[in-house]
DNA sequence: TTGCTTACTTTGATTATCAAAGTAAATGAG
DNA sequence: CTCATTTACTTTGATAATCAAAGTAAGCAA
């Protein structure tokens, strides 16, 4: 591998296996002990703005139908998700966040802020234009290999 | 959340996401199937390379002794790792792949070098720079919150 | 020699996950 | 309108990854 692609390769490779391990380590020293990292991704897909289905939140998490229903039981007894029954079609669960859900919500966007604002330090802004093009560029990828 | 880094990071967060799972479809779809891409990620930790000891390997998957353990024992199975005891130390593990270890070694890397060329097509040698610095950032980060 | 540390393995329990079967609501063809 | 089919979710039963803690065996130090 040319020695510059295998730099960036490597330093992605690190990111991708920190970023998780971090963000668990964050978790266990705040309030929200009681939540595992899948639990708290669950809760930032559910977002606090949309009322997905349950379909949609199992999609976007790459979770079977049957493993989506047992993440929002265990997230509805411990007071962070609810569910709510559409009234158009009674069969669609909408999912929504209560308010420790939404506290949650908050919390880890901030963190995230906090990533993405570092990532970004001391880049100029005709530079993150770069950035967002290598970004799209790595979405079309993934998009077209799956 | 400022609109560009909101867009970015939610970028991110897709990138994150959908990584794991179109390795593992492209995984299901090699003559590989025996195995998960937590088998892939450890078969790449331990490189070709290096002789890296079990305690190595385990830190840098964040995984227990244990774990490591017979994670290491379902490859060694496999075969597509082999354990080598070290001779100054007969504690130590030392861990290396089998022929068809770095076979799949060599495929999960040509992977990777296909996602790092798309992540940086059109991108000119000079904006090189600016990404590679905003990865940096982005690992000091990490660094300093772990 | 003896006690302490290190490197790994074993054990036992827990939990996330899936495939497949089940339930109940919506839809559509006749 | 009715009944077969499809859709959206839930339940069930099994499997596998993981961890903490205890165990083993080798090295080290006094």
């Amino acid at each position: 591998m040319e020695k510059r692609v295998k730099t960036i390769n490597d330093s992605l490779v690190r990111i991708y296996g920190d970023i998780l391990w971090i963000e668990e380590n964050e978790l266990r020293q705040s309030r929200f002990k009681d939540l595992t990292i899948k639990d708290m991704h669950a809760i930032s897909a559910i977002t606090m703005y949309d009322q997905k289905t349950a379909s949609q939140v199992a999609k976007e998490l790459h979770l079977t139908p049957g493993t989506l229903t047992s993440t929002i039981d265990r997230l509805e007894k411990k007071d962070y998700v609810k569910r709510i029954r559409s009234n158009n079609d009674r069969r669609v669960v909408r999912l929504g966040l209560t308010k420790k859900g939404r506290l949650m919500y908050r919390a880890h966007d901030a963190f995230h802020r906090m990533m993405v604002d570092s990532f970004l330090k001391d880049v100029e802004p005709d530079e993150i234009k770069t950035i967002e093009k290598a970004l799209r560029n790595l979405e079309n990828f993934l998009r077209e290999h799956s």
